[in-house]
DNA sequence: ATTCATGCAAATACTTTGCATCAGC
DNA sequence: GCTGATGCAAAGTATTTGCATGAAT
């Protein structure tokens, strides 16, 4: 299974006339296997255990050339910095817990009235997997009473 | 009316037992004064129109403690950058539009059943404000067409 | 008089870019 | 062989911080 979703991203990387490079197929693997939304520094720490070599302009390279590609997002939680998850998990969204960090997914059925509402009174397509609402979560509002 | 203003936030310093000074003075009113999502370079521009010797840092410093106060609040559009309005301000959503950069302003109510379901299904407290949705607007997808 | 706020400059964090070399096609 | 990708170093942008001086209380 891992040589099958190598050859698809490979296949991914070929078919819109980008070059196969070992450095791309390590970026984009390990975005595969890493779960939830992790920044940059993350996927160079992981991508550096295998390619100790690399540069993390590559791989800022890399995530920029996969979401055009469609095959990432990013998006930008509460501090501003840049996290990235693969396209396939974009159907969701993420409640982030400003007190304690926690992240919460969340899935698109509850956010998809919101999103026909703005496609119908304002025309507008929502990203709606693109960004974070931030909150509190239960148990950090518990805590503070 | 501007030295209402003026008094009125003066007081919400002393009472908090911070100081008044000229800058914080200024900085608070050019925040009052500028409507929608601006950023701190845009806070320090204006003014600097009125206190030329002002320094950036005590713009991001009076910003965060406005912040504090509950004067103001801040948000990260998409591009990461830290945008800033007034407290006052806080009840609505903003749209976003990926294409043209253009900002949409959306009342609450429509984003309050979202709200809603995320206290009774999750116990999460959101803070709705504090974050844009981005996608496409009505003109940007006409145009691709 | 004391304490806090400011300006300045330097540091930090994140991200982008120019360019020579190297690798994929 | 040609062209695009990479590593490296340097620059860029947004933001934060240490410290001496100056202002508010």
């Amino acid at each position: 299974m891992v040589g099958e979703a190598k050859s698809r991203l490979n296949a991914a990387l070929r078919d819109r006339g980008y070059r196969v490079t070992l450095q791309r197929s390590i970026i984009m693997e390990t975005l595969e296997g890493l779960a939830g939304h992790v920044s940059v520094e993350d996927i160079y720490a992981r991508v550096r255990e295998r390619f100790p070599q690399v540069n993390i302009s590559t791989v800022y390279r890399t995530l920029e050339l996969m979401e055009e590609a469609g095959l990432a997002v990013h998006t930008h939680f509460d501090d501003g910095v840049a996290k990235w998850h693969r396209a396939e998990e974009g159907a969701h969204q993420h409640l982030v817990c400003r007190r304690c960090g926690q992240e919460l997914e969340l899935d698109l059925d509850v956010v998809e009235p919101l999103a026909e509402q703005l496609r119908a009174r304002y025309g507008f397509q929502p990203d709606i997997a693109h960004f974070a609402i931030v909150g509190v979560c239960r148990s950090c509002s518990e805590r503070a009473q």
